[in-house]
Formats: structure tokens, sequence, C-alpha cells
RNA sequence: GCCGCAUUCGUCUAGAGGCCCAGGACACCGCCCUCUCAAGGCGGAGAUCACCGGUUCGAAUCCGGUAUGCGGUACCA
């Protein structure tokens, strides 16, 4: 085991992101390669958004990716293990109230008696003067007398870090040197709220410090928030870890990929029958590159190939067209009995929901497999392929789309079911005799 | 506005000074295979390497500027 950690953090204020799981899986790249150690924190402090239902889509979809990490929870409202717990940032608030009271002692971040209102009425002002928004400052000189004043007022007080003058500089590992004048970071920023509950920016530094994070991984949208971090890693007096920002994944538009504009919900793709190894695959390949023509690759192959040199800086528009090109890819080279298992989740839903009337047996099922395979054996495959089963069936009639599922999708409202329903061959079952049109079109989603 | 980052086919990318009048993949088009549709095979179309200067015998690759895009600029994460 290598001195590398590195984390996934991700706030459980909404289902798995696919931003996050790729984030995640580049951070588990990077270890496993490296023979380093893969961990996940929970940043849980948003109380009001965050919730137990979110937090096991999130571990949930990280285990179906594949994924496996060292240190963390590994199930959802569970305990979770490793050296450096908890994992869970509620539950590492003294430490938080620790830091603040020492960099308050050290006069390295001061009381801030400001009210929302004042500091909107600031922002405003540089606003109308054209000048960029940056604290005033107001509190940053208090004498004991004047906070004593607004503490007689009962004025609760947030924690304001002293940003210091010059320059800050880090190499990153995809980008290469960056340098940010700390001139430009806002002022004093806000570390602990006035109820006492502390901010992100302070959070991630000081468990990322007591985590010993030796490479922070993360997406762009990080990338001026840096120089905050090494403040205030050097403020604490810890080492600060590498820093590394990942390309942005984006919509068609080419801004950064949202819920509005795209299907983010790693959970949709489940529910649509991607499988683990497509979506793996294409995250992987969403930013980064072998060096080579490979395209088709297991975990195991990209976590042997695995190297940030090769990240892309760019941001990538997602492109469904590609994921479900390999989709098609990996269900065709996956052994029957295991496309049989994942069928079966899909079936079950059929059933529930009143289309089918009973699950078929595997036999029927692996009868008809051959239906999908049968490309797989008229083909030399690349050089990459990992497709042992040439010659593996005689009846070349697959489906036209490479999505492994049922007609319908568990999850209701997404639109491919939507597209589904209207689509004449949905529920394709046979109800009665096998008969061949309702055969091809079964378990497979027709567009 | 300010700061930062980026810019190779529609999309994902290869490319680290001559191998590139730019390669692969998805999508698209055509042909072949075929009982239909796919899958697969073969082929095609698709990029003045954002633009302008500079360095060099030689630049997609190095330097400078411009433009455009995106990100950040919270008592969100």
């Amino acid at each position: 085991m290598s001195d590398i950690r590195v984390r996934i953090a991700p706030s459980p204020t909404g289902p798995l992101h696919i931003g996050t799981a790729r984030t995640a899986l580049f951070n588990y790249l990077f270890a496993r390669h490296n023979d380093g150690t893969f961990m996940v924190r929970l940043e849980d402090t948003d109380v009001v958004r965050s919730s137990i239902a979110y937090e096991k889509d999130i571990l949930d979809g990280l285990h179906w990716l594949g994924l496996t990490w060292d240190e963390g929870p590994d199930v959802a409202g569970d305990a979770d293990h490793g050296a450096f717990g908890p994992y869970r940032q509620m539950e590492r608030l003294p430490i938080y109230r620790e830091a603040a009271a020492r960099l308050l002692a050290a006069d390295l971040a001061y009381p801030c008696y400001c009210t929302p209102e004042d500091l909107e009425a600031d922002r405003r002002r540089r606003e109308a003067a054209h000048q960029p928004p940056r604290y005033s400052g107001r509190c940053a000189r208090l004498t004991p007398a004047e906070r004593a004043a607004f503490e007689a007022e009962g004025r609760v007080a947030a924690l304001r870090f002293r940003v210091p003058d010059g320059v800050i500089s880090f190499d990153d590992m995809i980008r290469g040197r960056v340098e940010i004048d700390t001139a430009n970071l806002g002022g004093d920023f806000v570390i602990v709220r006035a109820d006492g509950t502390p901010l992100y920016h302070f959070t991630v530094v000081i468990d990322d410090a007591a985590m010993r994070i030796s490479h922070v991984i993360r997406g762009e949208d990080h990338l001026s928030n840096t120089p905050k971090h090494i403040l205030l890693f050097r403020a604490l007096g810890e080492a600060e870890p590498a820093f590394g920002h990942l390309p942005l994944i984006l919509n068609p538009d080419r801004t950064k990929m949202s819920k509005r504009k795209s299907q983010t919900a790693i959970g949709d793709y489940i529910a649509e029958g991607f499988v683990r190894e497509a979506m793996v695959n294409y995250l992987a390949l969403l930013g980064w590159s072998t060096g080579t023509e490979e395209e088709v690759l297991s975990l195991e192959a990209l976590v042997e190939r695995f190297d940030v040199a090769h990240v892309q800086k760019a941001g990538a528009v997602f492109d469904r067209e590609r994921l479900e090109w390999l989709n098609g890819q990996w269900i065709r080279r996956m052994p029957p009995d295991e496309v049989i298992d994942r069928l079966r989740p899909f079936l079950e839903a059929e059933l529930a929901a009143g289309r089918i009337d009973r699950i078929p047996t595997d036999e029927e099922i692996r009868a008809l497999l051959p239906v999908i395979s049968a490309s797989c054996s008229s083909t030399r495959w690349p050089s990459t392929s990992r497709c042992s089963r040439r010659n593996a069936g005689t009846s070349p009639r697959p489906r036209r789309r490479s999505r492994l599922r049922a007609p319908s999708s568990p999850r209701s409202g997404t639109s491919a079911t939507r597209r589904m329903s209207s689509s004449p061959h949905s529920g394709a079952w046979p109800r009665s005799g096998a008969g061949r049109r309702a055969t091809c079109s079964w378990p497979f989603a027709w567009r």
C-alpha cells in the first residue's frame, strides 16, 4: 500500500450525479493504479437538504459501478470503518469547533457581526460602483470594546478567515502551474456560520488534512476555490495535498451538465438498462484516454492503464449515443447466465406492472440470447476486445438498441418509459405461444 | 465587471517540432451479408488543428496577443 490517499466526498443532497460518479471513478482509478487508498466521506453539513435516502442512492450507485472503497460508510445509515473516521461530517463537528477556536486564538480568523442585510447593502453598493464583490473588512479590526458592544446588542458572530496579501500558486496535476492573487478572492471569507455550523471550504480542508488526503482530485468548478483551501491548510499548519482539477461534463450546449438539461442521475441510467461495465467504460473515456485506440475496457483494464497525464483539460459533452454503443458492446460479450441474472429485476418489474403474465424460465431466456450475442461470433474484435465467445450463436437476430431492459422502466416517468409506452412493441413477451415477431422485440427496448 | 481555465471532424478523442495536406471511435451516408430489423464487414462524407502575429529550415504541437466559451466570484457544496 502506497501513501497515496484519495477520496470522493459527495453531499447527500441529491441522487448520485454523473459528474460525482466520474470524479469517484477517476479517484478510484488513481488510487488503485498506484496501490493507494480510496475513501468515501459524506459531506452532510447541509442538514436541511441532506437525507438518508440520497445517502443510500449515492452509496448504492457507487457499489453498482463496482467501485470499492477502503474507508468510509459502506451502507447508508450504517456505521463506517477506517482509521481516520468518522467519515460523515456531521459526526465531526467537535473537530471543526476545535480548529475554529485555534484560528480565532491565533487571530487568523475573527468574529464578524455583519448582518445579512449589511452584507447585501455592501454588495449592491459595489455593484453600482462597478466594483467586483468583496467583503468590506468592516469587522476585521474591531477592538475588544466594539466586539463587546455588538455582543451586548445580542448579535451573534460568524467567523471570518483573514485572507493575507500575496499570490498563491500550485502545480495542478492536470493543468500545470496555476497562480491566483489573493486580492481576487473576494476578501475575508466566512468559515463558520453565525449559527455555529462550519462551511464547506473549512470542512474540506480540515478533513482532507485529518484524513491525510495526498491528492485532491475534483471537478474544475473547484479550481478557483483552491487558493482559499491552500490558505486554510497553511493557517492550520497542515501539509498541502496535490490538486488535480478534472474537466467538467457538459450539456449539449456546452454548459456544466445539469439536471435541467440532461439526465444526470446514475439511477435513471440503471433503470433504463445500462450495464455498469458500459457506464464505467464510458465515464472513464470522457475526459481521459489511454493514448491508444483502445475503446472497450473493463474496470480492471482501466486501473491498469490509468494515467493523469492523459486527462483532458477541456470540458466534454455527455454523448448518450456513444454510451449506448458501449452498452451494446458489453451486453453482447456477457456470459448468458450473467445476462439472465441482470434481466431478472426488469422482468420482475414487468410482472409487477402487469405487462407480462409470468417470469420466463431461464431456459426460455437462454433460447433468446443468441439473438444478441450472435454478432459476437462473426466478428473479429479489435485487439482490446475481451470477447472470447466466437461462434457463440447461429441465429443472428439482435435487438435494435443496446439497453438491457424490459420494455418499461422500474422507475416511472422517465422519458424512455414514455417512449416505450407508445411503442407498438411494448409488452411483447408472448402471452401465449412464442410468436417470432413478439420474441424479437423482447426483452430489449425498441425506440 | 473581476479572476481563472479552456479551444483538433456534429460528439468523444489520438497527437508532446518533421512520421499529420491530421489517425481512431460514436453518430450519419452507401455497398456487402441477410427472411425483416439489428449486429458485423467494406467504403464514404466530415477538421483551413478558433484567429492574428512571432520563434524555427520546418508548428496542431513552442511564445505573445485577440476572440469565443465555460467556471468561480455566498453565513451553497
